[in-house]
DNA sequence: GTTTAACTATTACAAATGTAAATATAACGG
DNA sequence: CCGTTATATTTACATTTGTAATAGTTAAAC
């Protein structure tokens, strides 16, 4: 797992959207940023020239231009963050965190029908003893 | 609300400290400090002082030192970072951002029985329309 | 092939952050 | 009162981040 980089505030939007798709060229990702994001063509670049330093993003040559794509799972990523935030915030305490989420959050019924079809799943399932001798 | 100023990672570890009890001196913020921190007692103090010079922070004389207390509430400061979280992680999409931790995070059966209780009483509530008058 | 236009790479620079040392100050002990 | 010492204030410095401008390179166009 090879210890995840650590990844900006912005270098997140550059991620996010190389995750949805790749790879992508420095001009598809400028141009597939969030309109309000304001950048300038080279600071999108130096976004992506940190990641790659990072070993976030990989690329390979194509044209005149590099292909990037991602180096390292969204997933990974997500999971990294979410134990981050959950550390500094909750003390890492995630039931702490979730109740104050679901009351803090409006959710649609929809929602909270998918969440609670989740919880019942996980029920039974005895997840709260990890100390369970291996079969 | 003032524009919550930005907490960084580690003086969040001081702000909880004095939230959970004050006013405290800088020294015994310090001595609070989980164990594996490793900070110098000048570093605390250093980080003390920029969150007095963001208004996270006040104090009062008190003999030879000061007394610190917190000027933001803790729910306001675990609101912003929570949203930033989300924003930045999940695109802002709660429910997407609760099922991943759902999925991911052991909780026992307390816990979930919990947490469905809080959705149940949510689900009636309607709160996926915020567009009603008021009573 | 040489110019040029598009890309990349290098450099810049200020603010924030992590980490503290050095210096000033003031209160307490005597 | 005066020194000692605990505190606070100032200063330091490297790294990361946000935000680019400028310089270098190379494929494309002619």
């Amino acid at each position: 797992m090879e210890a995840m980089p650590k990844i900006s505030e912005s270098e997140w939007e550059i991620m996010k959207i190389v995750w949805k798709e790749n790879p992508l060229t420095a001009e598809q990702i400028a141009h597939k940023l969030p309109e309000g994001m304001g950048w300038s063509d080279q600071t999108v670049r130096t976004f992506i020239n940190r990641l790659v330093k990072k070993k976030a993003l990989g690329y390979e040559k194509s044209g005149r231009s590099y292909l990037y794509s991602p180096l390292i799972s969204e997933k990974e990523c997500v999971r990294a963050e979410s134990r981050s935030f959950l550390n500094r915030v909750f003390n890492g305490a995630a039931g702490l965190m979730m109740t104050n989420f679901l009351e803090e959050t409006p959710l649609s019924d929809q929602e909270i029908e998918r969440l609670q079809r989740i919880l019942t799943e996980k029920q039974g399932k005895g997840s709260q003893d990890a100390s369970r001798p291996k079969p």
